[in-house]
DNA sequence: ATCGTCCGTGAAATCGTTCTTAAGAACGTT
DNA sequence: AACGTTCTTAAGAACGATTTCACGGACGAT
């Protein structure tokens, strides 16, 4: 039955009648001769001995875990991100540890500062905001970080981010082909790195395809959830009457739906609603959402991808990637009568 | 600067001019002198010293690392849990180490074997199907574990389980009363615990209410997904015109609108729709979804709170609760003239 | 003044691995 | 027959922390 003993090298070897040394190399597919082989293998089998995480851990300096830090873990989003990691970090050989910082940067130092004490072999962060002190704090990590979202140009840290400039370009020209004009911007807070990235995003598009850039079309939410749109949406109501509005993300644009249709206006008939991240969540909702797809999953396996690579070969050049979007055009935006 | 030579506490006793052993024990909290207190703080601060995970629990057999295992982290119900678990577990002063394990029993078994490595302190898990084998690995896991779920009763771990039977009759006894009788089930697989548990609680609700038992108003999907409720619901609107609709999971409901709609039945007018689990997605869904709530945060957490104690006591008797379940009605089930 | 107690400190053992070094055996070469 | 090469195995040194144990000095009591 079980052997309820934790069993080490060290019980194995003795009852193998050989040194712990061989015992180990046995098992770690060093050279041995076959009677020494099978009186180790036989040994450990009936022990039932498993090696020691943290004995090896100790020894080699590798953990075999790989940290994944997000603001949190609730939000579809992250959710697609930590999917599509799971699925990476899974088939490297890693377990995965997962932290939700908040939105606060300061937990993030905190969460670096932690990650010292060598519990992983590498870090992958999303940041919802970028302070000079989280970057001084990530330069200073004693190993290896990959970030998934957009960082400033001159910190020489992998990463991997999405354009959203041109995705909202992409739904921006698809609401125009569609003859509409009062596009309106129902955006998550700017301090934030998605959410300006967004706001300029959506200025571009404005003025390259030359529409009113009226202040009452742009709304802030003062988060990027589902209660937070109800309250923006209701205010963006309140004071224009848009023909269609593009969200920061898939919650905001759900809410929006929402609002629309308790203010009586129909979607897509009276106003067109584009989400963003084209989570299952928009699949769900109804009229299902058109959304732009910045590739979070893509993103995040990638980047997951660049970590194992780095913690292989930390001497490796950095690499800075952008992830193309894309747009899934569902009915929230398509007229009855066709195009 | 930052230092980039990882520091040991050899160093910082060095630096300091004292012995390793009164560094650990100045930072741990031992008794020592305001002036060696002074100088090994001093020393520590120069050199940045941060402690080394693996050390420090390959000697004192703690990782401060507890795992979770779920199905499919994509699945709301499982995202519910996690960020339950992730408040506990972070208040507790735990990492969370997360792994999808898939449907498979047998991955489960995998990661129970791997556990036995001592990489965290316990485990929580959320199987989906129920085996022999399982139960024997459990058993003979050398960490604790707590599972979230219904467990066959002669087995002594503590566990959370959510009673569907009761919820399930929350949901019929509230149709019944708005008048409906033809009540379908849209179950998902019935040989998964939950999948089991609901069939029978559909089934002990039809009796008491004394509602025709018909079995075409009983429809299995080949998974709690909203792809596969689809299917399942347009197999069931094929066969049967119930006036109500109890699904298993918030995805399968969300599928049913979507189907009903497709097929030009309105809800609530002419079907009742009822989702269980009350994830965020029950409100976001249009019409807002009637839906049951097992209670997953609250039995995640409770989870999380129960393993933390028997980590600290192993000797702690075993305790199997189980979370009262709720309505919270919506929109899907009530029709405009009121109740 | 002597002895016992208590407290602060350091030396060293220990946790379970991996890996380097070296010793010994077996074997082939000149 | 002497020597060098190769191969198998064992002994022991790390890795970086915690913790036991013992030592020495300070202090109070007799």
């Amino acid at each position: 039955m079980a052997e309820t003993k934790r069993s080490s090298l060290t019980l194995v070897a003795a009852r193998a009648g050989v040194s712990v040394a061989s015992v180990s190399r046995v098992l770690n597919g060093g050279s041995a001769s076959p009677e020494l082989t099978r009186k180790v293998r036989e040994a450990a089998a009936e022990l039932g001995y498993v090696p020691d995480a943290s004995a090896r851990t100790l020894r080699t300096g590798r953990t075999d875990q790989i940290a994944l830090a997000v603001a949190d873990v609730g939000n579809p989003v992250y959710v697609q991100m930590m999917r599509a990691v799971t699925g990476i970090v899974d088939k490297a050989g890693y377990r995965l540890v997962v932290s939700s910082t908040g939105s606060d940067p300061q937990d993030q130092i905190d969460l670096l500062s932690s990650l010292n004490r060598g519990y992983a072999d590498g870090l992958l962060l999303s940041p919802l905001r970028i302070t000079p002190e989280l970057i001084d704090a990530m330069r200073s990590s004693r190993l290896p970080i990959v970030v998934i979202g957009t960082l400033p140009p001159d910190v020489d840290l992998d990463n991997v981010r999405a354009d959203s400039a041109t995705g909202i370009g992409l739904a921006v020209e698809h609401l125009v082909a569609q003859g509409r004009r009062r596009i309106a911007l129902v955006n998550g807070p700017v301090d934030t790195v998605p959410g300006s990235a967004r706001l300029a995003g959506y200025l571009a598009a404005v003025e390259r395809f030359d529409l009113p850039a009226r202040p009452e079309l742009q709304v802030t939410a003062t988060g990027f959830t589902y209660r937070a749109g109800r309250t923006a949406m209701a205010r963006l109501l309140g004071h224009a009457s848009p023909d269609a509005i593009v969200c920061a993300n898939d919650l905001l644009a759900v809410a929006a739906l929402k609002e629309l249709a308790a203010a009586g206006a129909r979607v897509p008939d009276d106003v067109a609603v584009v989400g963003m991240d084209n989570t299952d969540t928009a699949e769900l909702a109804t009229p299902s959402l058109t959304s732009v797809d910045l590739g979070s999953a893509k993103r995040a396996a990638v980047a997951a991808k660049l970590l194992v690579r780095r913690i292989g070969d930390p001497a490796v050049p950095v690499r800075k990637l952008v992830i193309p979007p894309s747009l899934s055009v569902r009915e929230s935006t398509l007229r009855q009568d066709g195009s």
